[in-house]
DNA sequence: TCACATCTGTAACTTAAGTTATAGCGACCA
DNA sequence: TGGTCGCTATAACTTAAGTTACAGATGTGA
């Protein structure tokens, strides 16, 4: 059983594994019965729980869906998917962070349509219907993740309600990201934008509140350029901009908001303001 | 019974209640009874039918539907919906144009994300799970719409299996277009935008293959700009240019393509040109 | 500890595309 | 018949933001 848990080449696993083995709880038989073990130990279905996907889920139906699970690790900075393989997997990231992005091959610009963390699901939208997505997953991280072939997603989301509507809430709030993000993109200028993917991120006092918080603070420039359709050097000299100003400013690596209201106020006082407030608000009460 | 059809204010409805008085078919009761009777006329379901919410669905399903829908009837240029009402009513179209945009305060910019025409569906996100969209709805032409609660929607959509995957589909397509919107604006110049524009709404002889075709050959410079996340006068002076090389020409208001190679070859002959066209073969297979 | 890679910081230059302005055309209505 | 309105057409000007280039910082592994 010790070489099934290391054949699954999961780091964590593996040690919890033979953990298991020294210690005296019972015997595990199968892949499953790991999983469920390392499941009721905690450390998948804290990160699971938490998670927009499987929200108001009832453990026992959360434990039943966790062993059918497949453990996926991959280094940073390999990609994961390309747009002929978006029809097989539906994959939950447990550790580290994704990006979703679509190429212009004459110029090797890049956008980033979609930053996942822990807890965050893709391959999404194929869920709903499985029509070939012309996107890229590339890890920024190393990743740990845990993946299941469509169609058991799908049987899932049949069988139970609570996790169908949790899927369907998932998806509306992705569909706004996707919305939020080409409205930036045609209605605002790069320092705008900038400043809007900064609040999206970051709370009042630089501290994160829900999971989202820290996902992009030491991500390197043009990582955050691709997030709002511009380039380092530019991103490079808005920050500089900003610096200076007293907004923002960055220790070792790591950016960090100095002055919120000064912030909010650059990122002209309107609607989208005021609705960023509302959502951090309503986040922290959940 | 006249009196009921007419207070409907719907002229089509009223005429062809009247018509129905005269007539030798079955004595009408009431609205449900009429739009019923509608219905089996074909009128309003050769819109349904061919409408990709409703495909793959029974007839008697579709009728049963049918006569639980409320009549809209709106003049041009009219806000059919603010971010406020975003959670009361689902829509369908059955005649005329509806844009789908957010707006800069700020500049009185705007973008649209997305056009619809007959068939369409609009509030579709809101169906998912009823949160707030920052989006604004207006009409372009005279318009005729079917409506009813979204209550009423998601109780469809548990009962007839056929019509929740209707409705996925649908919403992976939405999804879709809004991806390939926010890439658009990000990875591309603006004549760049405005070929795949005009590629994705016209085909090799310039004539309507499906319904979405004819979508935007008359539509004024503005909304062309509104639509790829730019303003008129640039529009205008790419369209000038288009027309210099012999790629389209307008005839009395009307865009129409005249060379499709050059046009493919100008939007840079990659990805998503194939993509383009094998989707409009497809497209013309159903 | 040197070579190499990855990332940040600036500056000088270039250009796409937005802004403003003005003219003309056709439709509609009084 | 003329006036106003909505739309198209073009030209001159301005600027945001992209490009290229290079220098310094930091880290890693041979």
């Amino acid at each position: 059983m010790q070489s099934l848990a290391i054949s699954l080449g999961w780091p964590k696993l593996r040690r919890l594994a033979l953990d298991a083995v020294k210690s005296d709880l019972p015997k595990f038989q199968t892949v499953k019965a790991i999983m469920s073990a390392y499941s009721s130990l905690g450390l998948v279905s804290r990160v699971l729980r938490d998670s927009p996907l499987f929200h108001g889920l009832e453990t026992a139906v959360l434990d039943n869906m966790v062993v059918s699970l497949k453990p996926e690790h991959w280094p940073r900075h390999k990609l994961v998917m390309t747009p002929e393989d978006t029809l097989r997997y539906f994959y939950v990231l447990l550790k580290g962070r994704v990006k979703v992005t679509r190429q212009n091959p004459e110029t090797g610009r890049e956008i980033t349509l979609f930053l996942l963390g822990p807890g965050d699901g893709f391959n999404v939208v194929s869920l709903l219907d499985g029509q070939r997505h012309e996107v890229t997953v590339e890890t920024l991280d190393e990743v740990e993740a845990l993946s299941a072939p469509l169609a058991q997603w799908l049987g899932w989301m049949e069988v139970y309600p609570a996790f169908h509507h949790a899927m369907h809430r998932y998806i509306d709030w992705r569909m706004q990201q996707l919305s939020e993000l080409a409205s930036d993109l045609a209605l605002y200028d790069t320092m705008t934008r900038l400043v809007h993917l900064i609040l999206r991120y970051f709370d009042s006092n630089g501290e994160e509140r829900h999971p989202r918080a820290n996902l992009i603070k030491d991500l390197p420039h043009d990582e955050l350029a691709h997030m709002i359709g511009t380039v380092r050097v530019v991103v490079n000299r808005l920050l500089s901009e900003l610096r200076q100003e007293g907004l923002v400013n960055t220790v070792d690596g790591e950016l960090h908001v100095c002055n919120l209201e000064k912030l909010l106020l650059k990122a002209e006082q309107h609607v989208r303001i005021r609705k960023f407030l509302s959502n951090s608000v309503e986040q922290s009460q959940k």
